[in-house]
DNA sequence: TCAAAAGTGTTACAAATACACCCATGA
DNA sequence: TCATGGGTGTATTTGTAACACTTTTGA
């Protein structure tokens, strides 16, 4: 770093860069993947879309914490509460019409937003499906569309080797809720008894008692601080509008972030093959 | 983006921040895996190594470019002649002393360094082995020491499903010479056989007939510009001290960067496994 | 002629898939 | 009682690891 400045280096004197960060929201809702956006009240891009964001700024002690503080102030979700993972850092000359701004991409994904979404600031934040953005039927400003898919992308292979796709439930869930998050975020079918192996058999995923339910700790609040009974039963996707069947075991994940020692397998992920 | 601005938002009117690249340079030397350092002239860190980088200049139209051209002052490596890739983003307070420096690392992996090194600029460059970095045995600056482990461990678990291998060898390899890259990179012993078949099947790699060698291009210049016969016939790691055996075939792959359909295991890697 | 490396064959085992099947429940 | 979803059993297939073995070269 640095090499190259001459000797006589002043601190100050760089070229003038702003350093932002933004965040991919993700959340399931109504069996649709999500993304946060929020409308924007100002040129450039005024009206269109764009990903929830500002500046770093001196407070913030490093990049995740400017990240987590941007997601609290836009939707009131607690550090801790999410999973927020560095994505990448985008900074081409142009990305920006107003002046140079280098944006490092943080991709977060969350059971439910607590707060019914508004954000701090006046502008409008809401939960945008995906599938839409992928379509084109949404106007993202700057290169956030870019930024968006490969978050997609960072998401969609994550589930494939780690246990992340749990922070898109509550702390305990039960094997079909997770079974769906893999379907929604794959949009494809997986086999329910095969799944069910491949959690149970995993060692990143614990079987817990119903009574055991509300002392699970996820590394975060589980939604509101003092734990209710009933507030962990299923309230996920396949709760709803179930008609029947056998009563689910409740499963959490002690590490989300760890690596599954079996992958799950995404179909039709590795085409292309030869032999 | 720039969300929770004032209206009257003035793009000059930012936290003083600066952004540099720096770029992990790895590159297999006499059977070891090594880094490229440069040694610091200046404080703070001064006599310390440290990754070669520098400012995002204004001429940089894109953060690749800037890593590539912080390369290419370095080694000589011309853009295209490695594989470079982001890595992640550093922006800690304190990780620089002298004001907040936000770091955007690239990786990347080549052959051979065209030039014995020395750099551009007045700066000591070197080749260290990762061995004595992970050893703590060198003093690196800033927060080098956590860039060096995190590109590793990127480098380390992209050998398993892509093609990137290859960017250690000359365009034209055999597939030992393949094999003794990953040999170096995983600091493990393959099963010769086995590693064969893998390569053999895989799609991403394509054989190719001594005389088309000189022909196979892979995205940047191989070595020199005038092909010479020769030239790309087995240089690596596996040639030099040959004392017999079969004469081997030659291997290219047209996009190192590509996917695997199988990937090639890393042993041990799996471990802390259940069932 | 010997050692070393390239490349093939073979076998044993682990894992993934597909799908049939039983169980427990709410409507 | 019946449809629905939870969960188990199992046969088939596929992939992998281990290793013996043959071939071809340089010293």
């Amino acid at each position: 770093m640095n090499s190259g400045s001459p000797p006589g280096y002043d601190p100050r004197d760089f070229p003038p860069v702003a350093v932002t960060v933004d965040v991919v929201l993700f959340a399931i809702q109504e069996g649709e993947l999500n993304v946060l956006l929020v409308e924007r009240g100002v040129d450039p891009f005024r009206g269109d879309w764009a990903l929830p964001g500002g500046f770093v700024q001196a407070e913030d002690g490093d990049l995740y914490r400017a990240a987590s503080r941007e997601l609290a102030e836009e939707t009131g979700i607690d550090a801790g509460a999410a999973y927020l993972e560095q994505l990448a850092t985008y900074g081409d000359v142009d990305r920006d019409p107003r002046m140079r701004v280098v944006s490092v991409a943080y991709w977060a994904a969350c059971a439910q937003l607590p707060r019914p979404i508004g954000g701090s600031d006046a502008a409008r934040a809401e939960l945008v499906p995906v599938a839409r953005i992928e379509d084109g039927d949404i106007a993202l400003a700057f290169d956030h569309l870019r930024i968006v898919q490969d978050a997609l992308d960072r998401l969609r292979s994550k589930l494939e080797y780690t246990a992340l796709g749990v922070r898109f439930c509550l702390p305990a869930f039960t094997i079909s809720e997770l079974r769906e998050v893999y379907e929604v975020v794959w949009n494809a079918k997986l086999d329910a008894g095969n799944f069910q192996r491949k959690v149970r058999y995993n060692g990143a995923f614990r079987e817990v008692e119903p009574e055991e339910v509300g002392c699970v700790d996820m590394g975060g609040e589980p939604a509101a601080s003092p734990p209710e009974v009933g507030d962990h039963l299923p309230a996920g996707p396949a709760s709803p509008g179930r008609r029947g069947g056998r009563p689910a075991s409740l499963w959490t994940a002690e590490d989300p972030a760890a690596m599954l020692n079996s992958p799950i397998a995404r179909p039709g992920a590795a085409e292309g093959g030869v032999r």
